[in-house]
DNA sequence: CATTCAATAGTT
DNA sequence: AACTATTGA
């Protein structure tokens, strides 16, 4: 029961406006592209820009105009201007296209915003690693980054002289399986996607930033230290803000690491106990908040601005746009009825005036945009509305939120009364029945039948087209022999709380000199050779590579001899730390000092570092073509030339 | 005169 | 219920 035992993992769609556009319109594709809404004033206003046109300096928050003094051959797409404003239809359902194939790979699926979405694949990941039946292979999370090593060493420690943990191995479980989701929304819409995987909301959002478009990151548990060491308080979710900033001022930080100093007693001297936790635990890489079941939200609502001149001073005009509002309004709700089978019950009017906010609530007892529009402008009129008569609206909004169901929701709630808890792990996980379980496969399956849930797996097994996560999962769990007993999650905040006297390093560790990792010192020789072995693992992985020819005759040989040969080699290293002056030089990649002898070998360990990662970026970038043909051919020669060496330098003479 | 619009969560 | 803060495209 630790804070390492779930996955979770943030799919968030590669600037997703600009997406949804090429997709409608493929002829924008491999051009610079921006989203704008409005181009009355300035060319509008820029709310997505594709990744070409970033690389020319075009960011969100630009004027149209500007973005084309910028980069004068972007493609300025515009948002549908419908009722007089905007029409951001295509990317909420573009959005929704995206969580159905999400959620195919769990139902504890969260979706944070119109082009986010958090899993918690836990489940998943413990089917998958139960039933594996080989390690994980370089070519399973090929589109992977791990934060704090290279992926191939990450892969190869998960194997190898214990270092790995159990954690570990769950989160690149759950890289497989990320890789998997993307590609299947890839395939399913056509929509590119990044991913963070880690142990929690806060992580795996976090890494998802880090190697974006199309790409997916990793973060281990033990990568937080690295990560932490410069990252800016406000990369932290919900510290990007004004809290963030004061956060950084009351404590005179800039990074979390140094907001980790902090004890939970001094955070308690100027937050309450909740944030204070929070801190505490977020500064170590902790956050206990649950992916919580949701699909759909829960307010629906328009709104638009009337800047400068535009504000609304007469009659007429505010009831003509609390009239369009209203429209679009209603409009949703009938679509959201349709769609989830629930009412608004509830509606609150805001509106900006004289640079005074505020709102007022009020029932919503029909979908009738008329009555709507008129409620509306009772209420704003009566706030609004001075002692001369006069009035200044900037800003108007109708929100409608309080959903009720309107399905018979009996059925549903009584399966997972009776059905729950004997079949299913999310038992603690809330479940909010405004949600339309019912368009959960596994749910809809379950709840058409009252037969028992054995009977269910055969009917979905019997249908192929079913390619969902539970087939894998039933068809595993009727095979396994032994079932542990469901595992109570514990998300209570107040626990995890490390003591504050404790050394922030432990006695007994060294910093290894290769991988600047904390290693116990018992564990430092075994640790070596782990340095040494993955050498030989990457002259494998090379040679595995099918664009990479790579003589593979040495192969089985030196896997063969890692465990006898690696004690020797790194005996070999660490002579090489302390040899004289005269006998030996300073490597100019490394600054260790190396043997003569053995320089022109150590170098060729560079080399095939270098070359690692190279070709990881090759194989990442497989969509591109003409240009890296080219330095795709340069490697492959240099692969073949220099990994020969590198080989040669583990084999004993 | 200018991001605009949308959605959620927390506080009082 | 009203208001504020935050995030994100």
């Amino acid at each position: 029961m630790s804070h390492t035992d779930r996955v979770v993992v943030l799919v968030d769609m590669d600037c997703f406006y600009c997406q949804v556009e090429e997709n409608l319109d493929p002829q924008l594709k491999g051009k610079p592209l921006a989203v704008v809404q409005y181009n009355t004033w300035r060319g509008g206003g820029i709310i997505a820009v594709n990744y070409l046109a970033r690389e020319q300096g075009v960011t969100r928050h630009m004027r149209g105009d500007e973005a084309k003094r910028k980069c004068p051959q972007i493609e300025l797409v515009h948002v549908p201007s419908v009722r007089g404003k905007a029409d951001l239809t295509k990317y909420r359902d573009a959005g929704k296209l995206v969580a159905s194939v999400l959620q195919k790979f769990t139902p504890l699926l969260e979706r944070a915003s119109v082009d986010e979405a958090y899993l918690d694949i836990t489940d998943a990941v413990a089917v998958r690693s139960n039933f594996a039946k080989s390690e994980i292979q370089l070519s399973q999370v090929i589109n992977t980054h791990v934060v704090g090593c290279e992926t191939l060493e990450f892969l190869y420690s998960l194997y190898n002289f214990g270092l790995c943990d159990e954690a570990n191995l769950k989160l690149a479980y759950g890289a497989v399986i990320a890789e998997e989701i993307r590609a299947a929304v890839f395939r399913e819409t056509g929509y590119t996607c990044s991913a963070g995987i880690a142990h929690n909301k806060i992580l795996a959002k976090l890494a998802a930033g880090l190697n974006k478009p199309n790409r997916q990151t990793l973060l281990p548990q033990d990568g937080v230290e690295s990560l932490y060491k410069d990252l800016p308080v406000r990369k932290i979710r919900s510290l990007g803000g004004k809290f963030g900033d004061s956060l950084s001022e009351d404590l005179g930080i800039t990074t979390m690491a140094e907001l980790e100093r902090f004890s939970h007693k001094d955070l308690r001297k100027r937050y309450d106990d909740k944030t204070a936790s929070w801190l505490y635990n977020i500064a170590r890489g902790i956050d206990l908040e649950p992916v919580t079941i949701r699909l759909v939200s829960k307010s629906i609502g328009c709104a638009k601005t009337f800047p400068g001149r535009n504000a609304l001073i007469k009659p007429e005009s505010l009831r003509h746009w609390l009239g369009e509002l209203s429209a679009e309004l209603v409009e949703r709700l009938e679509k959201d009825l349709e769609e989830n089978n629930r009412r608004a019950k509830q509606m609150t009017v805001g509106f900006t005036h004289d640079d005074i906010s505020a709102s007022r609530v009020h029932g919503l007892s029909s979908y009738d945009a008329k009555k709507i529009a008129d409620d509306c402008y009772a209420l704003v009129q009566k706030h609004c509305v001075k002692a001369d008569g006069t009035f200044c609206v900037t800003n108007l909004s109708i929100n409608a939120g309080k959903f009720e169901d309107c399905r018979n929701v009996t059925a549903i709630t009584s399966f997972f009364k009776s059905k729950t808890v004997e079949t299913s792990d999310y038992s603690d996980e809330t479940i909010d029945l405004n949600e339309d379980t019912s368009k959960l496969s596994f749910y809809k399956e379950a709840d058409a039948s009252n037969d028992s849930i054995t009977t269910e797996i055969r009917t979905l097994e019997e249908d192929e087209a079913k390619g969902s996560f539970f087939l894998q999962y039933f068809e595993d769990m009727k095979n396994s022999k032994k079932r542990e007993s469901p595992v109570l999650r514990d998300f209570d905040t107040s626990r995890n709380l490390e003591d504050d006297d404790a050394p922030s390093t432990s006695n007994g560790t060294e910093i290894c000199d290769e991988c600047n990792r904390k290693v116990s010192i018992a564990e430092m020789t075994s640790h070596k050779d782990h340095h040494l072995a993955l050498q030989i693992a990457k002259e494998e992985k090379l040679a595995r590579l099918p664009t990479i020819t790579i003589k593979g005759k040495e192969n089985a040989k030196s896997k063969k001899r890692k465990s006898s040969d690696a004690g020797t080699l790194t005996k070999f290293l660490q002579s090489a730390a302390i040899l004289p002056e005269d006998e030996s030089e300073v490597c100019p990649q490394c600054q260790k000092r190396i043997g003569r002898n053995d320089l022109a070998a150590h170098l060729d360990y560079h080399l095939a570092r270098e070359l690692h990662r190279e070709i990881n970026q090759i194989k990442s970038c497989s969509s591109e073509t003409a240009q890296r043909s080219s330095k795709k051919t340069k490697t492959t020669k240099a692969a073949t030339k220099n990994t020969r060496s590198v080989i040669s330098f583990f084999k004993p003479n």
